[in-house]
DNA sequence: GTTCTTGCAAAATATTTGCAAGACG
DNA sequence: CGTCTTGCAAATATTTTGCAAGAAC
């Protein structure tokens, strides 16, 4: 993804785009995983760390990135596919191998629904499966 | 669930009983939800954080207890519904309230299957929901 | 000038390990 | 004795905040 279009991401989300701010979303379009935080300081060694954060948090309140937890080690960042920039409607299982501890995107499948008990109301629900990914497992 | 029947449960994971171990897996049991680190800790004030640490780690090892990811807030621990001593078949979704920070167990309902693409092999999986509980709703 | 952004440092948290003393057999 | 367990301290890692300098408007 070129400088432009991530220019133009960041607009449509409502947020300014800085120098930082379009390198970060630069690392994560051009990312075929979803990206922690420590992955993207290693890649973007140009900007502090804190700064990164304060990118990835502007980025989620904007709808512009969604967090995925459950990966063993810390939270890690994907782009939202769906470009509503009210919430994030595309939510689609991750595969997290135990092995070289990267996330895939499994994008072709649903989370899907479980009805939940009287009174208990969702506004996300997250898949994560793990195991030996094809790249490790040989 | 008494003293005896936590001693009983560790030596049928083949963990040796000590008085600590005794104490951490009737917190564990008696806990209506899965627990973090931090909130055995506030539990049981009498044991040192690196041994319920390391108790739990041991209990992971021994299948006594899963770990549950994805809450925002650390990894959860509850005690295996199932007996076996090799693998954790029970996996059931979990809520988790993002007001109060409470994860409930859906144990009613079942981790659906996704069909994984070529080469990928599942050892375990995790369906987070997240949303409001009934009692943060009111 | 005022507000927003940035880098650096450091605070706050969370997780994990080292080690010596003690318990257990 | 030798092995396992424990408590304390401290190392690591991770996430988050404070703040002053600079950029943007």
């Amino acid at each position: 993804m070129d400088e432009i279009s991530c220019v133009r991401l960041l607009e449509e989300h409502d947020i300014k785009p800085t120098a930082n701010r379009i390198v970060v979303v630069r690392a994560l379009a051009t990312s075929m995983q979803p990206q922690s935080l420590a992955e993207l300081e290693r890649k973007i060694c140009t900007i502090d760390k804190s700064n990164i954060f304060r990118a990835l948090n502007l980025f989620r309140e904007h709808h512009l990135i969604h967090a995925i937890e459950g990966n063993s080690d810390g939270t890690r960042f994907e782009l939202c596919h769906s470009h509503s920039h009210e919430h994030d409607d595309d939510q689609h299982p991750h595969f997290y191998c135990e092995q070289c501890q990267q996330t895939y995107c499994l994008d072709y499948a649903e989370v899907p629904e479980v009805r939940l008990p009287e009174g208990f109301e969702a506004t996300s629900s997250n898949l994560m499966i793990k195991g030996i990914c094809p790249h490790c497992k040989k």
